[in-house]
Order: C-alpha cells, then structure tokens, then sequence
DNA sequence: TTGCTCCTCACGTCACGTGAGGTGGC
DNA sequence: TTGCTCCTCACGTCACGTGAGGTGGC
C-alpha cells in the first residue's frame, strides 16, 4: 500500500493551505483519494502533489476553480494546453485593458475639462440594416467587432449602398443597468423596406437576423468624442448635462456614430464618436 | 436652485449602473446631494458628474472602495494624488507578479520534473542573531528585505562576524495556514549569547527586537532549489516527499538558507535557496 | 490526562448583480 | 388606469479566511 499524506503534510509539500485544501475538496476540483469514512480525516497521495503544483499555479494567474476542474479533468494533453492557452490570452487583454484604464485615469488627472462643442441638429427618418442585440457592457467591444462586418455583408449580397459610417441605438436601460438592448445600423441607399426585408433568410440558429429598419425622425444634440471608447463617459456627461440643465431631454435610445473607428485605425487616440442624446427642441 | 439629476440620469452621464451608484451611495463613496425624505429618491448634483468620472476610473484600475472614499476625501490635491500614485505602484507590482505567475506556470508545463540531489546531513547547534515575527505568505518578501538589513547593521554594531548566508525558520502553520511565525537568522561567529544579548537596546516601538539565539543540533534531508521563490513547492514537494515516503520526517520548522539571492543578483533564475526538512535519522 | 492534528458548521469579505415586491407622479 | 421610474430588502457570487466548538490517537 503507497504512502498516504494528511492535510497538514500535503499542504506544506503544495504550499496550498489546508483551508484552500478543504475548499479544493469541497468544489471537487482536486479531492484526497481517502477520506477516512469515520474521522472525516483527508488522505492524499504523494501522486496528487503535481496536480496540485499546476492547480497553484492556474490560481496564480486568477484562472477560475471550475475552469481548473475542466483543465484537470481533459481528456489529452492537447485539451489542456488549450484550456490553459485560452485563458492565458483572456489574462493578456485584460493586462491590456488594465493599462488602458491607467491612461485613462491619467488622462482625466492631467488634462483639463473636455469643451467640444455641442450642436443641434434635426435628423430625418433613414431606412438602416440593422441587427439588435442583448450585450453586457464589457462585450460591447467584441459584440460590434462581430456585427458590423456581418451588416456590411449583407449590404453588399443585396447590393445596397453603404452611405455613411456605422451607428448604434442604446436603450437607456445599457447604462442604468449594464446590459442591455443594443442596435448596430448601417445606413443605406432609401429602398422600399418592405420588398428587401422580405428577401432576409431565416439567419442562423441563436443569431439576430440582419433587418432593414426605419430610423424615425428625431431631434438631437450632438458632441463629437475624441479618443477611446471608455472615456465616452466624459463626452456623456458634457452632453447630458447641457440636455437636462436646459430641460429639454427627450425619451428614446442614445445614438452613436462612429466616424473614425478600430476599423480606420488601430490608434484610439484617433477615434471619432458622434454622440446623439434626443432632445424635444432645437434651441 | 440648481438642477438635480435622478439615479438614471446621473447613471447615464457617468456610465455608472443604478446599482452602483445605490451601493456608492450606501458606503459613503459617493452620496447625491439630497434624498427626497418620503420617497427615498436620490437627486445628483451635475457637479457631482466629475467625482463619478474619476470613481469610475479608480474602480477600473480596481481601487478598493474604502480607499476611493480617502482619496476624496484628501484634504489637499496633493494627497489625493499621492493616494492614486500609491495604489498605482501596488498595481505595478501586482502586474509584475502575474507575469512572474505566467513564466512560473509555462515553466512547470514544459520542464520535465525537477530532480537535483536531496542530501542529508547532521547540523551542528549554531549560534546565529535573529528576528522573528508573525508574517502572511504575500508579505514574506518585503519583510525579508526589511529584516535582513536590519540583522546586518546589528552584526556590525556588535563587532559580530557573519559566518555564511542568512537562513530562516519557517513553522509548519505557515504553510498550513499562510501565515505564522518566522525567524529570519544570520549565523554569527560563536560568543557567549548572554553577554551580548544583555546589551540589546529596548528597540524600536512595535518593531521587533533583534536577539542572538542558539539553533539546536539537527538532522536535515536538504535540496536546493534554483529559481525565484514562488517556484519553491517544487522542491518541497520533491524533499517533503522522500522523507514521507522513508517515513523519518521530525517536527519542528523547515529552514531555508538563502545561498544565492535577491541582494546578490536581480535574476532570479540564479537564485539558489537550501530547503532543509527535519530528520530523526540520517540514512 | 495533555497536546496535537484533524474535523465540521456558520459566517465574513468585496463590490456589486439579481430578483421580488412595492410606491409615487404623470 | 397604465407605464415608468424609483425604492428597499434579501440573497447570490467567488475563493477562500476566520473563528467556534468538538473529536481521535499518542
């Protein structure tokens, strides 16, 4: 019979604590071979020791415990290594948004308080392609890198003419809860809506369906924000503020447009966003 | 009297969730101006828009709460910016533990086990001037580099000669429970222990004092480890291991001599740290 | 008998998110 | 009257840490 570890050897051979050892027992995610059917004592063996180095280690680099479970739990090698590989890319963009949020911060410490102007304009009805969405804050991102290039293609197999840059509807609700229903459009060439709809396929399983829309005719105030879109909040508060100070806020989703976007340029530096908020009257 | 913005208003102009701002609210972080007394209602000030800007910036480089509270709190610029700076350092920090996290889990991955000599040894008993202290698994670092400055000074002060590198006892809670007591050591050259620790000052207030004591004799199954510190389960897997399996561990704490290490070089691949285990008898 | 190691609840932490259920003003 | 916005509990999340109180083997 192979020797068997208690907790306390276990954990100083892991350096997991025996709390964490407890907990790791608990979730499954690593389990002592015996459990001693009387005393509840844990049993190890000294085998498990490597498995626990690597489960270490995933926690080290904030893998969560059921991720780590279903990397354990792979069938082959391969399907480990990728596992790991995926959330190890996961790490990096966040390395990459924690840095961003750091310019941000001392962007908003050493420049000075945002004043581009802010104009009014009435905007007409426009026929879009469009596709809706519910979308969580921080998959905005990823959300329109999917959408946009899927509405350009549908615009181009019906051969619709693109005839500015793309946009988006937010429902008040995005902001005041985080998530929520998210249009992207593309406007194009005025059809008759009702002809072209009718053309759209049934769309894949679990995926909007690309559909022509009417925009109504609305009033706005607009701002143009420069640079990433996490400081869109700076360009939000300008805008809305002049909106409520002067009382004349109108309901209905937030636009944006995006006149300068990832796909012009990689710098955000160089990024243009038209802000739209609806207002019942141009001043 | 100015204009108030609602909870949804505010959110929209911050791009903070309802939610947040309620729990903002609730921990004093940041408070509306006013709270109608019969329906609860919380109305914003627009001036309170940039607060929230720079709350939403801090809680994206993941300052806690309580600390975003102080930092606006500060009584002059100059503190509050001292307040972010510091937290931007320990973000510093942690990026640059994750990235040692990254290079420690690839290095498990594609190195083949470890497998240097375990050796066993009798240690005679030693006279060494030491400091002990309760410390966490995560501050071990930053009180090595306090404590051993402070063990060489007092060598000095007593025309005492450091006779090889400095070592520490570590209790087997430490491991069990991440924290504990540890005893960082210098050998010293054998005088009479009594004489020189009468001499000992009062030391400073909460700090503790530096003592001479005498290491008992001891039987110890030693490895050494090459490499940064955080990879030391290693080693302690492989040592802990045979000594479980030939059944001979003893009590009492492990000892780690610092052979090579972070004053004698920045790179911690050159790093070589004796981990010495306990023994009852020697092979 | 005394330590020592081990055990199991149960609750705390942190920053919110998620409903449930209810209210006031247009 | 119907929506709409707002409210307050109360509980969940995640990975453990922190006691409290108790047990088995030397």
């Amino acid at each position: 019979m192979a020797q068997m570890l208690t907790v306390g050897e276990f954990s100083q051979l892991t350096h997991l604590t025996v709390k964490a050892l407890h907990h790791y027992h608990q979730t499954g995610v690593l389990e002592p071979v015996l459990v001693d059917p009387v005393t509840g004592y844990r049993y190890y063996d000294p085998d498990q020791v490597e498995t626990a180095h690597l489960v270490r280690r995933l926690r080290a680099v904030r893998m969560p415990l059921a991720e780590i479970q279903t990397v354990l739990a792979a069938a082959d090698q391969q399907a480990r290594d990728a596992g790991i590989a995926a959330h190890l890319s996961r790490l990096r963009q966040e390395l990459a948004s924690t840095a961003a949020a750091v310019a941000s911060l001392e962007a908003l410490l050493s420049r000075g308080p945002s004043s581009s102007r802010i104009d009014y304009r009435r905007e007409p009805s426009r026929v879009v392609l469009a596709l809706s969405g519910e979308v969580e804050r921080n998959e905005i991102g990823s959300w329109c890198a999917r959408v946009y290039p899927r509405l350009y293609a549908a615009a181009g197999e019906r051969e619709l003419l693109v005839t500015g840059p793309g946009g988006a509807l937010y429902g008040r609700s995005w902001f005041e809860q985080g998530s929520g229903g998210v249009t992207a459009y593309l406007p194009v060439d005025p059809v008759d809506p009702v002809a072209v709809a009718l053309e759209d396929g049934p769309g894949r399983l679990g995926e909007a369906q690309v559909r022509l829309i009417t925009l109504p005719a609305q009033r706005l105030a607009v701002a143009v924000h420069p640079g990433p879109f996490d400081e869109l909040d700076r360009t939000y508060g300008r805008l809305g503020r002049q909106v409520v100070e002067r009382g004349h806020g109108a309901p209905g989703p937030i636009r944006e447009l995006y006149l300068i976007n990832p796909a012009d340029t990689d710098d955000p530096a160089d990024w243009r966003t038209e802000v739209c908020w609806p207002v019942s009257a141009c001043p």
